[in-house]
DNA sequence: AGACGATGCGGAC
DNA sequence: TCCGCCTCGTCTT
């Protein structure tokens, strides 16, 4: 399931596939798309959690998962293990087909058209990539966000960093000891640093192949599912409540991310920005 | 068999 | 702030 670290991965192994193939044939939702037969691939890429298929000449596939989504890779006359019908991409290279299943977005963009698409156009730095730059991912909280913004609202946000899902967000909350519902400007530059530090060595670290883990050993995560079980580090309660403005899941650790609420709290991060 | 919730995100109100 | 999407694994009955 897909956070920016699933989708890059998914971009290389699509990539061995099909990169450098002609497709005989691309359906989109069923519909055959006349100007991708005999086209060949030149680049399979991910953008935080958008995956393109460049072909020759600009046109562009962008596919977007979602909550649902999924590839899957058969040789050609192999049985589909879902149904047709559930089908929202597939290239057939002739001796493969890629299928992608139930995405929430697929579309066919002409020449130029990632740069003219506003959700892809508005994504921040992307935390898989390879030169992901820390200060703009700070430019761009400062620009698009109010400093009342919390922490886990701001780390979903792809506009300013892109590849953070909702197990990575209480994650890197985690490991870097800072409460979910910290605010912006109570955090300062250099914990939003660390967060975004962090969140790339995680996700780039996720990149090797193998199950996504935050920490050696088992389980694999720190916090995110681990709801009234023991703190791996310091034994407390893992605590779950809905955050921010969306309300999405969230997993912390009360002893070791303190409260900016709570009486008698920690403030060693309020006070490092003021 | 049915309920529930989920790794995402846009849109209506 | 809430809902829809329209899937699926897990848990409850």
């Amino acid at each position: 399931m897909p956070e920016g670290d699933t989708v890059h991965k998914l971009a290389d192994a699509i990539g061995r596939t099909l990169a450098g193939q002609v497709t005989a044939r691309v359906t989109l939702r069923g519909e055959t798309v006349p100007a991708l037969a005999g086209r060949r691939v030149r680049a399979v890429f991910a953008q935080g959690k958008h995956l393109f298929i460049r072909f020759e000449e600009g046109m562009t596939l962008r596919s977007h998962l979602g909550m649902y989504g999924s590839w899957h890779r058969y040789a050609s006359g192999e049985p589909w293990r879902k149904p047709q019908a559930q089908a929202t991409l597939a290239l057939w290279t002739p001796p493969e087909v890629l299928v992608c299943f139930n995405a929430r977005e697929v579309e066919l963009l002409r020449s130029g058209g990632i740069r003219e698409r506003n959700t892809v156009r508005r994504l921040g730095p992307d935390l898989g990539g390879e030169g992901f730059c820390v200060d703009e991912v700070l430019r761009r909280a400062r620009e698009f966000l109010e400093p009342e913004t919390l922490l886990v609202d701001v780390l979903l946000d792809q506009r300013i960093a892109a590849g953070i899902g909702n197990v990575y967000k209480s994650e890197v909350l985690f490991v870097e000891k800072v409460h979910p519902t910290l605010p912006l400007e109570a955090a300062g530059d250099t914990v939003l640093r660390r967060l975004y530090t962090a969140a790339h060595d995680l996700i780039r670290a996720n990149l090797g192949g193998g199950p996504r883990m935050t920490r050696r050993g088992n389980p694999p995560l720190w916090v995110y599912g681990r709801h009234g079980r023991p703190c791996l580090r310091c034994d407390e309660s893992i605590r779950y409540a809905r955050l921010g403005a969306t309300m999405r899941s969230t997993y912390w650790c009360a002893g070791c991310q303190r409260s900016p609420a709570e009486p008698g709290a920690d403030d060693s991060s309020r006070a490092r920005f003021g």
